[in-house]
DNA sequence: GACGTTTAATAACAAATGTTATCGCTAGCC
DNA sequence: GGCTAGCGATAACATTTGTTATTAAACGTC
């Protein structure tokens, strides 16, 4: 799991400078899972998400649109090989901060360090939540919740990145959305 | 989700007045789900479980044991309700500190609080696992991976409290074991 | 416009998991 | 000693979910 919209923008506009502009074709890999995370990217335009091999086959763990932030930040943190690979899946504009840097701001400025930790806190709520739903929720609850609360994702994202994020196959997701579809 | 071996413990020695002793008997509820949370528990014997109600089944979500500490971390933290209850297992000795004595120890010793936030950072990365593991392996194979990693676990919490901390009705928790026992 | 690639829908069948009911064992209690 | 409640095993059947294969639509590239 990763960043979601690290901090409000205006504390950090006076260290723009320390960020690295990119503009990245589809399908791009900016972290490979193994390697040792070394930036943290902020999202100006497009879409990524974050995976890992099992067996073979990838399972996507998250999603990440424009305003959000993405590391994997177990690796940034700790400066640990990443458990997941994160990867463009639109063309994207991305902004790049270096682990020194990122240091660097947290220690200068405290209240930024506040958001971070407030930050980390509620990424911690927010997968027992996750968790949760896994142990109580049938796949089709839980793809109706994020039809309900995420559209976007719906919307936007390939349908089997979708399936391998809800834990089912695409057939099975296929399977949910023509019985929701003949419900109606 | 909740609390673990919240910090060394000879840190904590100069603050033990603070906490007040408590023996209880089994089945006793320590925390209401919808209740907010008041004390922090650490558990000097027995053991514990937090749950919470779905549609009148309960859903078991954490165990206890001898050195962790429990609480409704969000609820503690946060002071809203809590998302499930918290309630013994077997007959307990815990010590329970207050809020506001545990923000006054955070407070007035900085290695503490470093040794929380770090803890938090750990169970964020433990939840994460968890999540995955759901996501990824068979209702099996999460078995198998209590049997090895936490047998006490296994040996010490009755069947059906573990098959809904898996995931899993106790009938299909009987067959994994009957199904391993037979493949030995 | 033809081609390959990606994505999605569907069917047929297999495997995993849930539901309900029954039985036996054990511990605590009278 | 007999009773009851809690726990666990098992069977029969229903439902959910996975697997594999096929087809078709959408899209980009040349």
């Amino acid at each position: 799991m990763n960043e979601r919209t690290i901090a409000k923008i205006n504390e950090w506009d006076k260290f723009n400078h320390l960020f690295k502009r990119h503009e990245l074709p589809a399908k791009t890999v900016l972290l490979r899972e193994g390697d040792i995370s070394k930036n943290l990217y902020r999202i100006e335009k497009g879409c990524l998400r974050t995976w890992f091999n099992n067996d073979g086959n990838d399972i996507t763990t998250q999603f990440f649109f424009e305003g959000d932030s993405v590391s994997s930040l177990e690796s940034f943190k700790m400066n640990q090989p990443s458990l997941f690979s994160i990867e463009t899946i639109e063309p994207c504009i991305l902004q790049s901060i270096s682990r020194k840097d990122f240091q660097f701001v947290m220690d200068s400025t405290p209240s930024i360090k506040l958001d971070i930790e407030e930050h980390l806190f509620k990424r911690l709520v927010y997968c027992q939540k996750l968790l949760l739903s896994h142990i109580k929720d049938s796949p089709q609850k839980r793809y109706e919740e994020i039809l309900n609360q995420r559209p976007d994702i719906i919307m936007r994202i390939p349908q089997h990145y979708i399936a391998s994020f809800l834990g089912i196959t695409k057939v099975h997701l296929s399977r949910i959305k023509s019985k929701l579809a003949r419900k109606e």
